[in-house]
Formats: C-alpha cells, structure tokens, sequence
DNA sequence: CGGAATCCCTGAGGATACTG
DNA sequence: CAGTATCCTCAGGGATTCCG
C-alpha cells in the first residue's frame, strides 16, 4: 500500500544521506552493515538461534570456518553486544556462547532476508541463463 | 507472539540445512546471501530506489566507489536481474540503469536491516564502550 | 577443549591510461 | 559519457604450531 511504500522510501533516503552523501566514518548504520556484510558473522548468528553452543559444535556446523575466524568473529560480535560468552572452570573447561536479547533481535532482518532470497532464487537462476543465453559466442 | 517465533525459527532451520551443512554450491540462499554482503551491490540497489540513474550520477552519489567497481557491480546485478539497462543512442552516450520488479523487491528486506541498525546503534556502541572498559590495560 | 600466535598467500578492489 | 584494459597493492583469511 501506499503508505507504506512511503515509510520504505524514507528509510532508504534516511540511510543515504546519513551513509553515503555524508562522513562514512560518522555513520552508524552504514557500519553495522558493514557487520552484516561481513563473511561469517550472520552464519554464526544464525547458528546461535536456537540456543546457547559451545566453541566446537560451532565449529562443526560451519564445516568451513577456520578456527582463526571463528574465534575472531565471536570476539566482535561478543564486543558488539550481540552474543555472550560463558567459560564453566571444568576441566577440560566448557565455553559456551549464546546470542544476546540485541542478538536474538537481529534474526528477524535476517529472515526476512532469507525469505527474500528463498522466493527469488528462482527467478535469479532464470536470468542468469537468459543473459549468459543473450551473451553467447 | 509465539507463532511469529516458530515461523522464524523455521526460515533459520531451513537456511541452515540448505547451507551450511548441504554442499555450499548447490545452497541457492546462501549464494543470493553472499551477494548482498557484497561491498556494493546493497548501495548501489539503495541509490536506485527513487528512480533510473544514470552512469557517472550512480559515481557521484557513492564517492568511494571506483568505476571498475561501479561497472563490474551493475553488470552482476543486471546479470542477476536486478538491474535493467537502457541505452540511448545520443551523443554522447546516455545510459540508464534501473531496478527490475525484482530490484524492487529486495528494498523490503533492505530496509528492515537498516531499521534494525537504525534503532541499535546506539546499543551496540554502548556495548562496545563497555568491552574496551573491561579491557582496558 | 578453547583458544593464541605466526606465517603466508590469494583475490577483491584501487589507480591509471586508453577508446567508441 | 560510459565504459575497457592492465597493473599492483594490501588486508582478509587459511594452514600450522603451540599453550593453559
């Protein structure tokens, strides 16, 4: 509806002038999306949505993390406030990381995301094959 | 609600068994999921919203982006079908790129993700304040 | 088990110059 | 104006080794 294709247009204008017609430094949102950009952190977040995981069942669920980038991923996303980390003094010791309320939040842009891409792989595909059609020798 | 809850957990059990632990190139989601985390492609989509542009104004409105990038990024989205291409046989050259239906229909889930970073910035600095406290040497 | 530290390499992407 | 064609850099990230 019209409304609403309103609201759309003022967010999108919103994050322009803020994000890219202005200091790429001093905007916030244009950051975070860098996050969201970012080559793991939504697979791990994801990982993570139903329910607190230790260090290596992450990393078996990723079959192709390192585990530099896990570690590494984890820290900032633990530094951004989207999961926390729990140690348990065990021995061996028990480390186990869980999303945050903020983290849990993000899921839903997320899932949308994912039903965008569920509902239009289809017709991705089938412009693919009609330009590589077009762009034949 | 609950039922918004299980519709989600749904969408993220899905992408994960399709992705994560499928083969990764036969997971259509997450290859269409890595294109938006591609440096350009979002900005590009988001400079489109309020209508056809033409080559070297798509330049000026995203000032770091250089022109090899601008270039190959529109040929993947209009390769993908995002992105249409008009040219007009003027002189000079004018051309124009426009979003496709399908263009169009990713600023939905485009703007909730910035929604969501619009309203945590703010959370998220917080939390990152409060982490180099804790470290702090 | 859950990391930290180091070395190393690839490829995304910037700079520059040229063309229709 | 709207690209194409090279060359080159540098940081993201893999592989490996070691530690509490």
């Amino acid at each position: 509806m019209a409304t609403d294709e309103i609201r759309l247009q003022a967010v999108v204008t919103r994050f322009r002038e803020a994000g890219v017609n202005g200091a790429l430094g001093d905007c916030p949102v244009r950051g975070i999306l860098d996050k969201i950009s970012d080559k793991w952190s939504m697979l791990i977040v994801l990982e993570l949505a139903d329910g607190p995981l230790r260090f290596n069942r992450i990393r078996r669920a990723i079959p192709d993390i390192s585990q530099k980038m896990l570690t590494q991923t984890l820290k900032e996303l633990q530094r951004d406030g989207l999961v926390s980390r729990k140690v348990y003094p065990t021995v061996p010791p028990a480390v186990e990381y869980e999303l945050t309320a903020l983290g849990t939040s993000i899921l839903r842009p997320f899932s949308v995301l994912i039903e965008w891409a569920d509902a239009s792989w289809e017709t991705i595909a089938a412009a693919r094959s009609s330009y590589s059609e077009q762009n034949a020798a």
